[in-house]
RNA sequence: GGGCGUUUAGCUCAGCUGGUAGAGCGUCUCCCUUACAAGGAGAGGGUCGGGGGUUCAAGUCCCUCAACGCCCACCA
């Protein structure tokens, strides 16, 4: 670490030039290596892995940021503290990337083949596998990049094989053919959590089947019409008199002429369209369902490109047209041929793929599934009990909702890229094993579908750990985690699954609390995405602004609630602004320091001003620590703000220049300064990493530790508490404001200095005799002088009530006295209010009855208080007048 | 259809367990005072979405209405 002559400092904080030299500082020696072997208790958090494909955006940027903090926070209380880094292989995202690729070869997957596409695959991850962990170094993330891990690397390669043989030994992984989300972009079928409905304007078309052998029809709305070809039957309800006839009879699908019967079945609803449904059990979930019911063999028509099949049962002219092409010749035959009675506008809700926005086609095909259900009981009970706690509590709601509803969830993908499922074919006779390793390659064949991206996931805090190995250091010291940090909008896909299988592989929970934070958006609330082009981006803002900028901005504007969060580019003032005022005070403070090398404040010595900033300081440290453990963390950035600028800043560190001139106490004050700077800075932390690092750094002689980021974290100290002089403090402040605001309301220049005569009572006297310094410094006054009497005619003067207090500020030239006597009527009736609304409490007998006895007092107190001053500004008001 | 969230100063938002409202930005006045103009000092600004209730006391608890946003389910 490389000290810079303090003198020498810019005026001007800069954070790109300092930032990256101080992270190489830490990693170079080896600060976030986590010690499985050490004593002291463990901290452990698993990053979300970003995907491989990723670019980090700010939603990286807080979800990294809030980690960091927690890490940075339980490092220096004491804990042995491990964040592990890692990506995700992202499927399906992966492989459009490369197929993207070869496309602008002219090449296609199947070109290439499996093996020499995974090659392709694998060539490119591995150049772009540290790209988005590397730029999280510029987020100032202190994970231990020595244990980094890939969803798709041996270990958890491993893991996925001996949890996908041991479920499906138990009976929770099956094959069979149901329903699922097909995208025919993505060629693969996906999971209900990765399709989104859109609410999309379309058409209810009544189409009339005719009834065989006789005159009649019934008249079937549907929304797809190009699936007719597909049915297997029409449906009504058993107790629709209106189709109580028909029942049983058989009718003739328009333009294809099969023939299938009318079925009464009660998930038909009456009410809706003409009462009669088609059904097709090949592509609609509940015409599976039905189908299943009448046992009725689904019909496949639409293939997995959203093509018509090339099948009997499709007419020719069909055969190969798109689905939406299919319906517009359907339906111009069907109207042609007076099959088509009514066009009628329809909202309906379209499936969308999460991941491309194909709208997906509901197809019956083979796939695999773990059967949730049984699963879903532990980890329910596991939130219930508290063994998982959700911050903010509501999301636990939804998470119970989710899994009290929890229907199974397709895991097989169609792709390459993944972990192939470890089931193997028997190339003669189709026996299927399941097994970790191919139980004869020359019999057998592996199954060629892979595993959704998720399931791989959903072991990541284990399989990170060395499971299914857990006798591993880690496992032992790091597992279960402590805390997961995350958006609520992966709860489903990603908490829920990991707290399932975490229960089910290793027995326990596997983190206790999840720290749900809001949505990063733009400026309007909207989302944020490259298609709107609204985004913007962390290495940018990095940049412009500086990463400890970044972080206390983004820090501060979390809520409790877990709010979203809107920025924009000049939110970013915020904390640059900030970051350029602890440089600049800190400066002050290194430049005044003359090389005092500890903290070894002499408590016998200490100033009022003193004891006041040691207290602020001291309760400012027990907030931050109740803060951060409640996940209060937007809570804390506004205590330390507040603190550190308004406090130390603006009160103290002025105070302390008058105090640097008074020899007796200089060398205190300097030891005061020092230490309020160095445990501020300890505070600030986590949050602020590089700039509390770097001048931390050039703080004379830190010799304790070798970075603040391995420093003890400041807690609440009994010994320094000061109530009392804190109390007095205010004495203070309130004099020098108001004697600002008599400058400031009669237009006289700072360079204008005052007398003023301090009428006190004798308690009050010595209090004002002690801070009498400050007084004159701050509020730029040049002599003051005492009086006893209370009582007194006020003559071309300004004046000021302080508590018991009078201060006559003599202006005889200065000022008008009409805007002076208007000034203290304007205070007067502020206290009248205040007075009014008090009074009326404490004479309520009811207040005085049930209030709690201090609120009774202060009340009392206050307006006892309030009593003197209006006493005392009228007479004011009096003698001005006359 | 069910659930959740939001509605507080001109703007963006804080306000934990109920005790007469806070910040940042913006506005208005002064000031380049030897750490900082990305700064200092002072000031102005709110019947806390509407209505009702509980309470001595409600932005804070309960009910209800309205607007906006999100999630889940889904009728072809």
């Amino acid at each position: 670490m490389p000290v810079t002559n303090i003198n020498d400092l810019p005026t001007v904080y800069n954070a790109s030039e300092t930032e990256q030299k101080i992270y190489k500082f830490w990693e170079d020696n080896g600060f976030f290596k986590a010690d499985s072997k050490s004593a002291k208790p463990p901290y452990s958090i698993v990053i979300p892995p970003p995907n491989v494909t990723g670019v980090l955006h700010m939603g990286h940027a807080l979800d990294e940021t809030l980690q960091d903090i927690l890490v940075r926070y339980h490092r220096m209380s004491g804990y042995e503290t491990l964040w592990v880094p890692g990506t995700d292989h992202a499927g399906l995202a992966t492989q459009n990337v490369v197929e993207k690729q070869l496309a602008k070869e002219g090449l296609t997957r199947d070109d290439l083949g499996r093996e020499k596409f995974l090659e392709k695959t694998w060539e490119w991850t591995n150049q772009h596998k540290s790209t988005i962990l590397d730029q999280c170094k510029r987020l100032g993330a202190s994970f231990d990049r020595s244990r980094e891990r890939f969803t798709f690397d041996q270990g958890c390669s491993d893991a996925v094989k001996e949890v996908f043989v041991r479920l499906y030994e138990k009976g929770l992984i099956y094959k069979g053919a149901y329903i699922v989300n097909w995208c025919p972009r993505c060629q693969s079928a996906i999971s209900d959590v990765e399709t989104e409905y859109e609410t999309e304007q379309g058409h209810l078309w009544e189409i009339s089947y005719p009834v065989k052998g006789e005159s009649g029809a019934i008249i079937v709305a549907t929304t797809r019409p190009e699936t007719i070809f597909g049915d297997v039957a029409i449906a009504v309800h058993p107790d629709d008199h209106k189709y109580s006839e028909l029942v049983g009879k058989t009718v003739v699908i328009p333009l294809s002429g099969r023939e299938i019967p009318i079925i009464a079945d009660e998930y038909v609803d009456k009410s809706f369209g003409t009462g009669a449904v088609k059904i097709t059990p090949a592509h609609d979930p509940n015409d599976f369902e039905v189908g299943k019911r009448h046992n009725f063999s689904p019909i496949w028509v639409i293939d997995e490109q959203g093509k018509m099949k090339a099948c009997g049962e499709v007419p020719p002219e069909f055969h190969g047209l798109d689905r939406y092409e299919a319906r517009e010749k359907i339906l111009g035959m069907l109207s042609y041929k007076n099959f088509l009675l009514r066009t009628k506008d329809h909202e309906h809700n379209v499936g969308k793929c999460q991941r491309c926005g194909t709208t997906i086609e509901p197809l019956l095909s083979e796939q695999w599934f773990v059967k949730m259900k049984p699963l879903a009981q532990e980890a329910i009970k596991a939130v219930k009990d508290g063994r998982i706690k959700f911050i903010p509590d509501r999301w636990e709601k939804n998470y119970l909702g989710w899994m009290e509803n929890i229907r199974d969830w397709c895991i097989s993908r169609q792709i390459w890229w993944g972990h192939q499922i470890p089931a193997y074919y028997h190339k003669v006779t189709g026996e299927m094993v399941v097994a970790k390793e191919n139980p004869d390659p020359q019999n057998y064949v592996q199954e060629t579908d892979c595993l959704d991206t998720w399931f791989s996931s959903a072991l990541w805090p284990f399989s990170t750990m060395g499971w299914p190995d857990t006798k591993s250091d880690d496992f032992k010291k790091f597992y279960p985690t402590t805390t997961l940090v995350t958006g609520f909008d992966i709860i489903f896909f990603w908490v829920a699954r990991m707290i399932t299988m975490g229960l089910e592989f290793t027995g326990k929970a596997p983190f206790s609390t999840v720290y749900i934070h809001g949505l990063i958006r733009d400026e309007k609330g909207q989302k944020m995405s490259k298609s709107k082009g609204n985004t913007i981006d962390p290495v940018v803002i990095i940049d412009k602004y500086g990463c400890d900028a970044l972080r206390f901005t983004m820090t501060s504007l979390c809520t409790f609630g877990g709010q979203d969060i809107k920025i924009s580019d000049e939110r970013f003032e915020y904390g640059r602004n900030f970051a350029n005022k602890i440089w600049n005070a800190s400066r002050f403070v290194l430049m005044n320091l003359d090389g005092v090398d500890n903290n070894d404040i002499d408590f016998d010595k200490l100033t009022i001003a003193d004891k006041w900033i040691l207290d602020k300081l001291n309760s400012t440290a027990k907030e931050v620590n109740e803060d951060i453990q409640n996940y209060r963390i937007g809570e804390t950035a506004h205590v330390l703000y507040d603190f550190f600028w308004n406090s130390y800043c603006d009160w103290y560190v002025e105070i302390a220049k008058i105090q640097l001139t008074d020899e007796s106490v200089k060398l205190n004050t300097q030891r005061v300064l020092r230490y309020v700077l160095d445990m501020t800075l300890r505070l600030l932390h986590p949050i602020m990493p590089h700039i509390t690092e770097q001048v931390w750094q050039l703080i004379p002689k830190q010799t304790d530790f070798k970075a603040i980021m391995l420093a003890d974290f400041p807690i609440y100290k009994e010994s320094l508490e000061f109530a009392a002089e804190a109390k007095e403090m205010e004495l203070v402040f309130e004099t020098i404001k108001s004697l600002r605001n008599v400058r400031q309301s009669f237009n006289i220049s700072m360079a204008v200095n005052f007398n003023i005569t301090i009428h006190a009572p004798k308690e009050e006297k010595a209090i004002f005799e002690a801070i009498e310094s400050y007084i004159k410094r701050m509020a730029k006054v040049e002599n003051i002088s005492y009086s006893d009497e209370l009582d007194f005619e006020v003559k071309k003067s300004a004046t000021a009530v302080v508590s018991a207090s009078k201060i006559v500020i003599p202006l005889e030239n200065l000022i008008d006295f009409n805007e002076e006597i208007a000034r203290q009527n304007k205070k007067l009736e502020k206290l009248t209010n205040e007075r009014k609304s008090l009074e009326g409490r404490i004479n309520n007998p009811k207040f005085v009855a049930n209030a709690p006895a201090d609120l009774i007092n202060t009340t009392k107190a206050r307006i006892e208080e309030i009593n003197t001053q209006q006493t005392a500004i009228s007479r004011l008001i009096g003698s001005l007048s006359s």
